[in-house]
DNA sequence: CCTACCGATCGGTAGG
DNA sequence: CCTACCGATCGGTAGG
């Protein structure tokens, strides 16, 4: 299934127009869809979920024929599992960034748990996040196999977490084990995705604010 | 669809042998096979998502043919949503009761919170604790009707936190937003079932420890 | 509660 | 990426 098999060529890139796109012959094959499929996908199997979402739905959603998805994945499943990688790799990227550009003012372990927690609702409620909810709650519907590969780039995001909640932890400021509360937290962080509006609740920062007034007692 | 149309009599319902039950005449239409019905659709539903479950799959899992869960329910729909609705109710009058058992001995907001959190990670984490977890992860697959009706089960639930976590906040034991604090309290306990493992994980009372020491710093 | 069955939908493919 | 299509599975029902 050789993505690149014909290559785009740049100016057919650089003319795309704006809307529903009209297919042109310079277009076929050149591979620009895939990230509409992606993104299609992940909007659907969010609100539907997985099963309930057909191929046909992800084809109409990306302007396809019901049988084109399966020219740029040779599974549904693995269409899931594409989104489930794609918003890991993202929310890996987004969150080294978030510390990057943090760290020269926040040195200490509160603001950098303020940093830390504030990312996390961005990719998880902010615009464009329907790629890690998909993940965090189409799990049962990936193969061992994706799943081992997923908890590994998840293993890879909880690793700036781990030296601040230690640090908490010997400070007194987090009074529980740290192994649970980790689970903890990301579970009340998580379960945001599942209530969030932001049209009716609170805004992220506020949101963040209560996080870690309830976590550790204090805003940063 | 009168589930009581041909009520049992107590003597069938005494002999019921222990095993796969052997469908005596006797036992026929009897109404005593909804229960297990229930069960086996919770668990199912549970590990394999309400989608990937198949009306076959739960009716083999009861010892029934593939058309006969529809003489107990009128629609696959109907079987999730009272596999939800059984929970919930389940889950008010377990929750009545601890706080029945602990009121003479627990009457500060730090107690009672205590109480709260163990039973609410009895219900999820316990024996047979899979209608809870069907109820939370299974939403999207209900009518809006019947979300509905639940939404005001869940509120039931709730009522009994609220004025803990009114007190505990006017203490300063809890500093955050109690609206907000609620929901990421929940959101924490909840999503414990997708992580919690009885035989690699803490007990259920550690976890209450974790728990109660994250959001008040103490432990009871 | 079982038997036998139906219509619809679905994931996926061949061939262009 | 489209057209045309297939086999399998599924929820649900009639009739006993």
């Amino acid at each position: 299934m050789p993505v690149s098999s014909a290559p785009a060529t740049e100016a057919s890139v650089a003319k795309r127009p704006r809307g529903r796109p009209r297919k042109t012959a310079a277009e076929r094959d050149d591979g620009n869809r895939r990230p509409e499929l992606l993104r299609s996908a992940a909007r659907l199997f969010r609100h539907k979920g997985f099963h309930a979402t057909s191929t046909r739905d992800i084809a109409a959603a990306a302007g396809m024929q019901s049988g084109s998805p399966f020219y740029h994945f040779k599974s549904k499943g693995a269409l899931l599992h594409a989104v489930m990688d794609e918003g890991m790799r993202s929310a890996i990227e987004r969150q080294q960034q978030a510390l990057q550009r943090a760290k020269s003012a926040e040195t200490d372990s509160v603001g950098r748990l303020r940093t830390l927690i504030r990312n996390h609702f961005d990719i998880l409620l902010g615009p464009g996040s329907d790629f890690i909810p998909v993940m965090l709650y189409e799990a049962r519907s990936i193969t061992p196999r994706q799943r081992a590969a997923l908890t590994e780039l998840q293993g890879e995001y909880e690793v700036p977490w781990i030296p601040v909640l230690d640090a908490l932890y010997r400070s007194g400021q987090l009074k529980a084990d740290v192994k649970l509360a980790r689970l903890l937290i990301f579970g009340a962080l998580n379960w945001s995705a599942q209530w969030y509006d932001r049209r009716k609740s609170a805004t992220l920062d506020e949101l963040t604010d209560a996080a870690m007034k309830l976590f550790i007692g204090e805003t940063a």
